[in-house]
RNA sequence: UGGGAUGUCGUCUAAUGGCAGGACACGAGAUUUUGGAUCUCGUUAUGGUGGUUCGAAUCCACCCGUCCCAGCCA
């Protein structure tokens, strides 16, 4: 149980409110929801549902000059699409502006408020700083009955916007900004999206929340961390009116890793057409969501998982996937689809036949039936499941090697077809055994793949998009003030392909509507630009993919099936490491790559380390001042490490230390080869302790 | 440098003076007509230093790190 949950239990134990648990969402209209609101919106709900209690839909309409019904729309229909329900009690703060006004003539007469005609610039003045106490307005000891007759002609519409304001009248001295005579009212010739032009003075956040909150009866006044600093003066303003106390708890608000949240950042996106509107499958918001194909219930369930505490958090975006996956995985049709189509002609397969296998939607879930896949001669497969000279461990389709097409026969390639020009793979030759068919093998053989298919003569055509994270890095706002977020955005976060090829089962698939594409991952029809006879399909999520860990784990020079030839020894001087040796470094994107901080170090000590035949122990003094420990695993190309005194290497620094059997690690030192023809990359001359590598 | 918060595995989160647990991620294995799913196993944490106590993540003191606050935004 949450803390929040923790101190509703103790109130209803203690009888506070007759055991009444009420709670609201208060969004402001100005925006489109976002997952972070989604946390909100399943804590305040959830509440409400786990204590027998209510939970209102609230707008915060306070501020007319930012806020539009296009948005109280989208608000609505996202909560809505969530699953939760406020019943008849759909609220706004503007409904109450009578009531809000009357309040806030009763502060006047108690001499709790006064009408100041300071500048916005002269109030900011006055305030003070975080270490200065404020001064008091020169027009703070107003008589009541002035400042009452003031209040009314600003209200009347007597003064210009800016000209005057009404502030509670607190502590000018208090070390809480908020409690420095805040301003209650400002005169602001708008038109709002709901009382149009009856007003022209609109109350503040921290004078209209807890007001209306009071009005509403909310027990428990949920709100993000950020308004901790407001509680006082929320507890002040209802003190001082006397009326129902609202008890204000607040929460850290959600982040999570590849996206940012802050409205302010979401709308540049969208300005800035670096996405495609706040529905475009890669925002954050409900909308995109929705749009992209995520279920309600994986987002309430993520929303359960990620608890709810007051410590500031990074959400790993993988769990959201999980949920997602864990949704989908229950519920989704299997079906097939090719996205990178490459022809297959099974040569021993009759030409005008055709023949049609009936494969289940789900392996596991009969209930939700089969369909008719129809087979013929020629097939369409992907063209990653194709390897002329397959790499280790790759156990698809490769010349004279057998594998099963799902559902229907075993399958061996006998031939690929080359474009004499470009070496491209075009078209390649398989024969079937008629004995396997439905997959199966009589005699029981085994085979290491088996591929997703579609008969070319029966497959439709789709548009399909591949969806990815939007940003490279975990925290675009967090990577220090001279970056600016759009540095980290993903320039592969969508890549759509034109000319998938899909089974005929999926035609007329419906808007929304979630399908596996066997082998590739969740996928949606999208509801914006798909037609009756050509359907566009969005990635939800991936498939999880442990080829993906395997392949990047292989060199780069095999992952793509090439030759490596005895390089010449490499002429340059910074390192002694050959172009062979650099060769079979695993590969990482280069933004991962300029994260490292490279640096020439001394080697001080070098010695074997005791107990360990792999590991030798260096000092090594890269120009920081210090000299750091390093234990690498060395060992089997310098038996006598003493030879490595002296030396310069080029040293990774910015790494977290390892803590090891033997020690801390500081560091990493490049060298490059296997076995016993491993070397440290050395300089020989020029560059100084500390200095950067590049 | 004022005030308010907050520090537990890589990440999120439990443990309210008594065995530091779970989820995700990661790794290994089994199984598999999706390199999916499923199952089994595993690695990894109380910011630091003192103190109180039979016993401290928890209480006390000091230190350190991070976040929020100077809108007539919410």
């Amino acid at each position: 149980m949450d803390f929040i949950r923790t101190i509703i239990t103790d109130d209803i134990k203690n009888g506070k409110h007759g055991g009444r648990v009420h709670t609201r969402f208060p969004p402001e209209p100005n925006g489109y929801l976002h997952i972070g609101h989604a946390k909100s919106i399943c804590l305040n709900f959830g509440i409400a549902r786990d204590f027998q209690g209510r939970c209102n839909l609230r707008f915060d309409d306070t501020n007319p000059s930012k806020e539009d019904q296009e948005y109280i729309d989208s608000i609505i229909e996202d909560v809505r699409w969530l699953g939760f329900d406020w019943e008849d009690r759909l609220y706004f703060a503007s409904d109450y502006s009578e009531q809000l006004y009357a309040f806030a003539e009763q502060l006047i007469k108690l001499g709790k408020a006064y009408v100041c005609d300071l500048s916005p610039e002269e109030i900011r003045q006055y305030r003070g700083t975080l270490t200065e106490p404020g001064k008091d307005s020169p027009y703070r000891n107003r008589p009541i009955g002035e400042n009452l007759e003031l209040f009314h002609r600003m209200r009347a519409g007597e003064f210009s916007d800016g000209s005057k304001v009404l502030r509670a009248k607190i502590d000018m001295a208090s070390p809480n900004m908020n409690m420095r005579d805040p301003v209650m009212y400002r005169i602001l010739s708008a038109t709002h999206h709901r009382t149009g032009d009856s007003w022209c003075i609109y109350p503040m956040y921290d004078y209209a929340h807890p007001v209306s909150d009071s009005l509403e009866g909310i027990t428990h006044s949920i709100c993000t961390l950020e308004f901790e600093d407001h509680r006082p003066l929320y507890d002040w303003f209802l003190n001082e009116l006397d009326i129902f106390r609202s008890r204000q708890i607040e929460f850290a608000r959600l982040n999570l890793t590849h996206t940012v949240m802050s409205k302010r950042k979401l709308l540049q996106l969208v300005q800035e057409n670096i996405v495609e509107g706040w529905d475009d499958p890669r925002m954050p918001t409900i909308a995109g969501l929705r749009r992209r194909g995520f279920t309600p219930a994986s987002i309430r369930d993520f929303c359960d998982r990620i608890g709810v505490a007051k410590k500031d958090s990074l959400v790993d975006i993988a769990l959201l996937e999980h949920c997602l996956r864990e949704d989908l995985n229950e519920h989704a049709p299997r079906v097939m689809v090719i996205l990178k189509p490459l022809k297959v002609v099974i040569d021993n397969y009759p030409e005008d036949q055709t023949e049609e296998f009936d494969i289940p939607f789900h392996p596991h879930d009969p209930g939700m039936g089969s369909r008719m896949v129809p087979f013929s001669r020629e097939l369409y497969i992907e063209l990653d499941d194709f390897q002329e000279n397959p790499i280790p461990k790759f156990f698809r389709l490769s010349p004279g090697r057998e594998v099963r097409l799902r559902g229907a026969y075993f399958i061996t390639c006998t031939q690929a077809l080359k474009d004499p020009g470009t070496g491209k793979i075009m078209e390649i030759h398989c024969t079937y055994d008629p004995e396997t068919r439905g997959g199966d093998a009589p005699d029981s053989r085994k085979v290491r793949g088996t591929l997703h298919w579609v008969s070319a003569r029966h497959a439709l055509t789709a548009e399909v998009r591949l969806y990815d994270r939007l940003f490279t890095v975990e925290n675009p706002i967090g990577e220090g003030e001279q970056h600016d977020f759009r540095e980290f955005l993903n320039s592969s976060s969508v890549v759509k392909l034109g000319s998938c090829k899909i089974e005929p089962s999926l035609c007329g698939a419906a808007p929304l509507s979630r399908y596996q594409f066997e082998r590739l991952g969740y996928f949606s029809v999208d509801p914006k630009d798909s037609t009756q006879d050509s359907l566009v399909f969005n990635r939800i999520v991936t498939l999880r993919d442990s080829w993906s860990k395997i392949e990047k784990t292989l060199p780069v020079a095999r992952r793509q099936g090439v030759t490596i030839s005895p390089a010449p020894p490499a002429q340059s001087s910074a390192s002694s490491a050959t172009a062979r040796d650099m060769i079979s470094v695993p590969e990482i994107s280069i933004d991962d790559f300029v994260k490292l901080d490279l640096r020439i170090g001394v080697v001080r000590e070098a010695s074997p380390v005791d107990g360990s035949d792999k590991l030798v122990r260096l000092t090594v003094d890269v120009g920081d001042g210090r000299i750091r420990q390093i234990l690498a695993g060395i060992r089997s190309a310098y038996q006598e490490p003493g030879v490595l005194v002296g030396r310069k290497v080029l040293v990774v620094v910015n790494l977290k230390p390892r803590k090891m059997k033997f020690g801390l690690s500081e560091g990493m030192i490049l060298a490059a080869g296997e076995g016993n023809t491993l070397s440290i990359c050395t300089v020989d001359e020029g560059p100084q302790p500390g200095d950067k590598v590049s």
